[in-house]
DNA sequence: AGCACGCCGACT
DNA sequence: GTCGGCGTGCTC
């Protein structure tokens, strides 16, 4: 299936004007933001080109830069006279060499400016990066010629012969919206059976050819499916009210909060936004996880909107599909856009909302320059363009709620599962006594073994009655840590090139071998200790030997055999977006009956006959040094959690640890979200964390360790200088990870009861050029991650 | 970020 | 004598 979008182009050479005097001193100017790392505010003046063409804001164009006249891409940020100059030496003003017909609308300019101003990151990187690669690349474009009448020809016009006179007749009867048509086309369509006639007119004046712009690609490959238009489901009460709600306050900025348990029926109430939205004929923005971005999601978007043009965007897709998807949404033909992080720059014409979900997943925040989070950049298109955003989660970040809680959001809740379904039970299981339990049971300490006797007799009875199971285990590998067994010893195997532990993996095909999940560097896995002699232990379980144990503990009991009937997940088997997609088409259909793997399977994934979700280990994230440990926690535990009972069977979820007393796991488990938020707000306030305080970090790496130092005190000399009293800078302290692939790293943080005094502290030293984000300075606003 | 200019080692 | 290392500084 090949579909073309058109993007009409002024026909070459008709507003050529013929008293055009590029002799004269030029008279219109642009600035221009380069996709360079120039960090000026407001880019480089330009002249307009040699064609006199009028230049839009927003318009990608090619300019000359440096000594060598060097052809560089850029951004349009402003168009005017010469008082763009602003003092600058005319002589040395060059013009603008062409301009591309790739176009960003002005409200995302604008965004792009307060992008580069909040999150430190020079203007032009932030247009460049608000077009996807593809599309500047031009991939799958085509220009094609097609015809048009010529405007009011002359009433008494005579094509000379018969069939050419049918042929005109036919053509002024043909509503004037439908041009241009391909030559072809139109010769079908006004019954000739040739091109002749049509030709003919051509070659007489009447019709004339007009370049039209094409992106050639295939269809996005799940759109082929035709599914299926089921009838919208009745909504809840608690739907109701908040599709009203949030429908009143269309056509204005207001940012709403959704939070609603898992499988409250969150994505109904999009929808029914989104019918709203167009029936107004603007556009809706629909962000999603990138893992959550499966067929099961996409497709309940384009069975209730295919047919007003749904653009998918996800990493599978190839650079052509993805030319074409963003030509759709600028030219308006995609009124519903639903894509990942970058989605939120998706150049829709008339947008109408914005709706982000799972707002609290932490792979909305980029990691690289721009490091902006696409909640909070929705949250502002949304004030630039008058719109409201939805921002829907069963567990609201902390910044979210807080603003809620401050009445900065509006808040709404789903406090139930819509009609039949339940929450599901959740078990705590402590692991010490499920360890004592097992070891009664076999006389002998499998202290290894990552699934207690519950959980093992729960697997057993759900997969017997017919049921499947999900099982989580936030942690890749085999073991995480080699080590030797005598503890007078205390040797861990390292990696060379950074301050982590090298984790055990154990593919089929291969020897064991360690690698270091930072630089990625492998080596073999020693046998001995290198400083005492003894056989090395392999410590802490990840999902490759959660595999191996199910395989052996229920290879013949239950039939469970990797690949055939139950799949490890992560993202060493799931290389492609395809790998995932397969599998879940597989685990749709049945035939495997068990999924074991990390946080990939916590997102959005709605089978009705998983019965049974294990968490083998709850504590895995909660000793992570960073503030946020607790709150990723909770939000993985109930985000698994919310994966079973989504058929008639309420559901079994059991949840292992070592710390069952520990708030963010029992609160998870009884799905007390307020409580926890209550909790763990009151203890970032107190210790001056966001999201009551905000916060930034500057990162400094070098190969060299006192390099690095003496540019991070430089930095932040510079910081404490400009910074207001409310301002607490600290640092520059190394890294909890001081050291990865072969460069040491120190981080200045910054907090401050408001963004504006961070805002203000950064600002200065980066105006007086003494702080620049660049290979060895990383700037983040707003950091999810403290490592 | 590029890219050019610029000032010090191993080659024709 | 020259080719070339990447250090610093500029880009309308």
């Amino acid at each position: 299936m090949h579909g073309v979008e058109c993007i009409p182009m002024p026909p070459a050479g008709l507003f050529e004007t013929d008293d055009s005097t590029p002799q004269d001193a030029p008279t219109s100017f642009v600035r221009v933001a380069v996709e360079r790392s120039l960090d000026l505010s407001d880019g480089l003046t330009y002249a307009g080109p040699e064609s006199n063409q009028p230049l839009a804001v927003g318009q990608r164009v090619t300019v000359p830069l440096g000594r060598g006249d060097a052809a560089a891409h850029g951004f349009v940020v402003a168009v005017g006279g010469p008082e763009l100059l602003d003092g600058f030496d005319p002589n040395k003003v060059k013009r603008v060499r062409s301009a591309s017909s790739t176009r960003l609308p002005e409200p995302l300019v604008e965004l792009a400016r307060w992008m580069s101003t909040y999150y430190c990151c020079p203007l032009g990187m932030v247009l460049a990066t608000m077009v996807p690669a593809a599309v500047k690349a031009s991939i799958g474009r085509r220009t094609i010629t097609k015809l048009e009448p010529v405007p009011d020809p002359p009433a008494d016009f005579d094509p000379g012969t018969p069939t050419a006179r049918a042929a005109w007749d036919a053509i002024r009867q043909i509503p004037a919206g439908d041009f241009p048509i391909a030559a072809k086309d139109l010769a079908h369509r006004v019954g000739a059976t040739n091109a002749g006639p049509i030709n003919k007119l051509v070659k007489l004046g009447a019709l004339r050819e007009v370049t039209v712009e094409t992106v050639r690609a295939p269809e996005a490959f799940w759109s082929e499916s035709g599914a299926a238009l089921a009838a919208p489901p009745e909504l809840t009460p608690d739907q109701h009210a908040a599709v009203e709600g949030i429908t009143r306050t269309l056509g204005t900025f207001a940012p709403h909060l959704l939070r609603g348990v898992t499988g409250s029926g969150k994505t109904e109430v999009y929808l029914r936004l989104i019918e709203r939205v167009v029936e107004l004929d603007k556009s809706a923005i629909v962000l999603v996880p990138e893992i959550a971005l499966t067929p099961q999601t996409a497709e309940r978007f384009l069975a209730r909107f295919e047919h007003l043009g749904v653009a998918v965007l996800h990493s599978g897709l190839t650079g052509a599909t993805r030319n074409k998807q963003w030509a759709a949404a600028a030219s308006g033909a995609a009124k519903v856009v639903v894509g990942a992080r970058s989605a939120v720059f998706a150049p829709v014409p008339d947008l109408g909302l914005i709706v982000v979900d799972e707002e609290h997943d932490q792979s909305y925040k980029q990691d690289q320059l721009p490091r902006y989070h696409a909640r909070d950049v929705a949250v502002v298109r949304a004030s630039i363009e008058h719109v409201p955003v939805v921002l829907g989660s069963a567990t609201p970040s902390m910044e979210s709620w807080h603003n809620a809680q401050t009445d900065r959001y509006t808040l709404w809740h789903l406090p139930a599962r819509v009609a039949g379904l339940r929450m599901p039970a959740v078990e705590i299981v402590d692991m010490r006594t499920e360890r004592k339990k097992r070891r009664e049971q076999h006389g002998d300490p499998r202290t290894l073994e990552s699934i207690g006797p519950t959980l093992a007799s729960a697997i057993e009875q759900t997969l017997t009655a017919g049921g499947q199971a999900i099982l989580l285990l936030n942690r890749r590998g085999f073991a995480s840590y080699v080590a030797c067994p005598d503890s007078n010893c205390g040797w861990v195997l390292g990696c060379d090139s950074c301050d982590t532990r090298m984790v055990v993996h154990r593919a089929q095909a291969r020897r064991a071998y360690v690698r270091c999940h930072h630089c990625l560097a492998e080596q073999l896995l020693p046998k001995t200790c290198p400083t005492c002699g003894k056989k090395v232990i392999e410590l802490g379980s990840g999902t490759q030997r959660a595999e191996q144990e199910i395989e052996r503990r229920f290879g013949t009991t239950l039939g469970l055999i990797e690949g055939e009937t139950f799949a490890r997940v992560d993202s060493d088997t799931m290389r492609r977006a395809s790998d995932y997609f397969d599998l879940l088409a597989r685990f749709g259909r049945g035939e495997l009956k068990l999924l074991v793997g990390t946080q990939m399977l916590a997102k959005g994934l709605d089978y009705p006959n998983v019965r049974l979700v294990g968490v083998l280990n709850a504590d895995t994230s909660i000793g992570v040094p960073d503030f946020r440990a607790c709150e990723r926690t909770f939000q993985l535990v109930t985000q698994v959690a919310g994966r079973a009972g989504r058929g008639r069977d309420p559901g079994r979820v059991i949840v292992q640890t070592m710390s069952p007393d520990e708030p963010a796991i029992r609160l998870a488990a009884q799905h007390d979200f307020e409580t926890f938020a209550k909790r763990e707000l009151a203890t970032r306030h107190a210790s001056r964390l966001p999201p009551r305080w905000r916060m930034a970090r500057v990162i400094v790496r070098d190969r060299d360790h006192d390099a690095a130092d003496e540019h991070a005190r430089g930095i932040a000399q510079a910081i404490r200088a400009a910074a207001d009293e409310a301002v607490v800078v600290q640092g520059p302290a190394p890294c909890p990870i001081a050291r990865v692939a072969e460069h040491f790293r120190f981080a200045i943080e910054l907090f401050a009861p408001n963004p504006k005094s961070i805002q203000r502290a950064l600002a200065a030293p980066r105006t007086a050029g003494l702080l620049k984000a660049d290979a060895r300075t990383a700037i983040d606003v707003d950091p999810v991650a403290v490592l």
